[in-house]
DNA sequence: GGTTTGTAGTTGCACTTGCAACTATATGCA
DNA sequence: TGCATATAGTTGCAAGTGCAACTACAAACC
């Protein structure tokens, strides 16, 4: 099997979207720590663990949708359950795991996060694309995105 | 000015290339890492200097074209030059700054590390795009890139 | 049942990063 | 010239991250 060299235009996306994802991940970092909201990555986990309602989720299940390992998850939700924006719960079917589940004030800051996430959103995507090129973006990505989504 | 909040394409276009990013990334970094190889900043730093040429690059410059915040620059540099794969030489034109120059064993280790990061590369964007699309998607993240680029 | 192998999650340690403060030089302006 | 302000880069400290080892339970196998 020998090493296959990307071509040029491969190479071009490939930085490119780096390049605009870094971009943006910082205007909204910056822009959340402006308001004294906490950083994505507690958006990122409290949106899954709101998703799942009242079932919660284990923390596997978080690690696979966000991408985050385990040992890091560990401990930010460590930072999550001091904050009491989520709460473990001993898992009654797998005595191994815990069941995350979200509290009141973890609903809260989401939504207070939304409106500045939402709005960088806005302003890095819809701010330099018409309404047909971000759904072909879209389209495009979803073919590279491997494996587990959803 | 009122909060704009993102269409859904444009939240899925985001999603998504938040997930093909790191994806990507944490793949390559482990292949870099399989074959003994220092990690993608390394690269990213080593291959700027190196497009300089013998010009060499200020720090700041670095920090334009890679988008890492100076003070992290800085120790990032530490670690190249101790392994002398850069070396700091003291700027004429300004007395506060730094020229960054590559080394040979510098662009030895550019070399080294072009096949794991150039298939990562290849694998990740044309394993699942066809050229055209490629192209349309590099396109399009041009759009999305604001500012220095270049 | 008991033993091996696998998986969920946590923790210690080293390293990296962010933040703010700091030094040093450069630039603007009276 | 002399002073105020801005920029380049570094550093101390706190916080986050990766890695490998570890505990605890589960599942498969005998």
């Amino acid at each position: 099997m020998t090493t296959q060299r990307p071509s040029e235009n491969a190479i071009a996306a490939w930085t490119r979207l780096v390049r605009v994802s870094t971009q943006l991940h910082v205007k909204i970092e910056q822009s959340l720590k402006n308001q004294g909201l906490p950083p994505l990555s507690w958006y990122d986990v409290l949106i899954e663990v709101h998703r799942a309602g009242s079932e919660g989720l284990r923390q596997f299940e978080i690690s696979n949708k966000t991408l985050l390992p385990k040992h890091n998850l560990s401990r930010l939700i460590d930072r999550l359950e001091k904050e009491k924006l989520v709460r473990r719960q001993t898992c009654s079917e797998d005595g191994r795991g815990n069941l995350i589940l979200i509290t009141e004030e973890g609903t809260e800051v989401l939504k207070r996060m939304w409106p500045v996430y939402g709005s960088g959103i806005h302003e890095g995507i819809e701010g330099s694309l018409e309404p047909e090129e971000v759904l072909m973006l879209a389209e495009l990505l979803e073919k590279l995105t491997t494996g587990s989504r959803k």
